[in-house]
DNA sequence: ATAACGATTAGCT
DNA sequence: GCTAATCGTTATA
């Protein structure tokens, strides 16, 4: 028999990133399909927001890739990276300045057998959702749950509240995988879950080279 | 129109 | 530690 755990709201969630991020440590993301349902504990997350963080996806402004980071709070932000994985965000931060959270890495704590069987070269359960792509990998999220509202119990992913993560156990560092603005502790993890990812540096731009040829016709 | 690159992962040295 | 895989988005021409 398990507890009613609480939805989280779109208030809980409409502050600025950087409050959401360390907030979410320990609540429980819940995705429902035909196949069942998996959970995972967040331990891993990352804030991005506004015009000014040349890391985040709405730094050169809404496009329709990015148009759910500019809000209501609550939702879930899912994008396409590398050509074959989805990384998701809870939106937050809804004042016309676009926000969101990055979902590093988790604990399945639901729907184990789920969880192995869509991520069978996992290694063992503690990586199962242990990045970003693997998070979603487990959860079963794609494409089409960009825009879902975490917060609306007839939603097929939602968000629900935790046991709380004790404040000290709360560090925070650069964001990983990212080439720009890593001066900024922006990345929040809870200190000795095995599920945390070891930390990366983003990889240098190289140079533009113009095109070879210029078009003739 | 076209090239470069990415909020990554798996597999190999 | 290194790199291939693989394609949507973005910048530039």
């Amino acid at each position: 028999m398990t507890t009613a755990r609480r939805l989280l709201t779109e208030s809980d969630l409409s502050p600025d990133p950087l409050v959401v991020a360390p907030a979410l440590l320990g609540t429980v993301l819940e995705s429902e399909t035909p196949d069942g349902v998996v959970g995972v504990r967040l331990v891993e997350v990352e804030a991005y927001r506004g015009l000014d963080d040349p890391a985040s996806h709405s730094y050169r402004g809404r496009t329709p890739r990015n148009e759910v980071m500019w809000g209501p709070a609550g939702r879930l932000y899912v994008y396409f990276i590398y050509g074959m994985h989805f990384c998701a965000n809870v939106v937050c931060l809804t004042d016309g300045v676009p926000g969101a959270v990055l979902l590093r890495a988790g604990e399945v704590v639901e729907g184990l057998e789920l969880a192995r069987a869509r991520r069978p070269s996992s290694r063992s359960d503690n990586e199962l959702a242990k990045g970003p792509a693997r998070l979603t990998g487990v959860l079963g999220l794609e494409r089409g749950h960009n825009g879902v509202d975490l917060t609306d119990p007839a939603s097929p992913v939602r968000l629900l509240a935790g046991d709380p993560v004790p404040a000290g156990s709360i560090r925070t560092g650069p964001r990983v995988g990212v080439a720009t603005a890593i001066e900024v502790p922006w990345r929040y993890w809870v200190a000795g879950s095995p599920a945390v990812t070891t930390y990366r540096r983003g990889t240098k731009r190289r140079g533009r080279t113009p095109p070879a040829r210029p078009q003739t016709r």
